[in-house]
DNA sequence: GTGGTCTAGACCACG
DNA sequence: GTGGTCTAGACCACA
């Protein structure tokens, strides 16, 4: 379902934000689908739940999710939701360009890039 | 000489190896140039010495600067460093890109970004 | 009968307590009108027995209703059960005032957030 | 500085938040003002240093103050973060006016209670 | 069973 | 010293 890389330096609760948020993005979950359990993920992932129970409250106060005592965790189907996330994505996309920029890239390099990256998901999917 | 932002969340560490690096890059110094002492720098720029003193080993561990006893630091002549720092920034924006096209943001507004953030890169520096 | 918002966050429990003062409050019900049965009520509104259950026990403890084996549970004649609901809620509505106002909200902020919940208690429940 | 109820059931972590952006609010604090630090108001509330970390956290996602490793936490002196407060605000304070209409008291009433409330707030500052 | 809060104690990165 | 993350295990409210 997830996939973990716990060497990364990442926090692990973000990549299960991001996790989740992905799934969303691309379709493959809809607004009502209920996500595992706090306790089932943790054991599915070897992670502390309370790890995950940070990731679900990050998700919560995003608007990505909403959670309801004695029922479970639920995708929102608030568009407000999808807003948020591509806010999220653009917050993060955004830190990146300034980083990159600090390490003397130019913008011209930057939209190059962008032109192969976007090249290449469209040829071969890679 | 370095433009440090307090509040951006990236670490003062990292700026400062950023910026050394981006100056070299920029051919704004060149290799055998002499950086500022530790202490000058730590006092022009309000930060703890001890910070500027992990820049320094950052930038030698990564080939960039290279120190000499009772000298100082000096930028290194070594082409190979700058290109390799050159290409983990690249592989890092890459990364970024694909990870914003799998969250649903188009080609178009990937560049509006970059734009943004480089108009803004001229205009504050907070 | 009752009107359940399983997203917002009350519990299910609190909002059939509520939904039964205020028929009460509203004059909806008298003294010695019967409620539904525990069961009957849990597949009317999809929701679990046990809370159904846990609701009349809070209802009966509180002095609103009371029930009788065998028969079922039956609104209270008690007048003063119905003064203490009424007079818990003002306390509780006077403390949220104040405490809005320490927050810096103004007279008529909170008067037209009143007006607006009102009108959307009317148009949707969802 | 901040007064908890260990009793009312309210989050311990919730009436930390509350606290620090009612100081905001008041103007006991203003935008830079540093807060103390996780640890010291650990000890100072006897509350375990997770909890104030999760304040702290919650206080950041909403704009309120920012944190900076290794230096501290700080009022942020930025605009939007008022705003949040008062959207937050207004949240709890839809809330109780739901819960209360709930309860079955009418719009006239609680005009009433904000009017009194108010009159007192003016008067002897209770 | 579910989510939510709290404690206790550890480790890391940063300054 | 600072904030940030994680683990382990407990307790509560809700369904």
């Amino acid at each position: 379902m997830l996939q973990l890389n716990y060497k990364s330096g990442v926090p692990i609760c973000d990549q299960i934000v991001n996790g989740f948020i992905r799934m969303k993005a691309l379709g493959l979950s809809k607004g009502g689908d209920q996500l595992p359990s706090v306790r089932a993920l943790a054991v599915e992932l070897c992670v502390n739940p309370n790890t995950i129970q940070k990731a679900y409250q990050m998700l919560e106060s995003a608007g990505v999710i909403y959670s309801v005592k004695g029922k479970g965790s639920f995708f929102s189907d608030d568009a407000a939701a999808d807003i948020a996330v591509i806010k999220a994505a653009k917050k993060d996309f955004r830190a990146a360009v300034q980083s990159a920029l600090e390490l003397g890239m130019t913008e011209s390099e930057l939209k190059k890039i962008i032109a192969e990256v976007c090249g290449k998901e469209e040829a071969h999917n890679d």
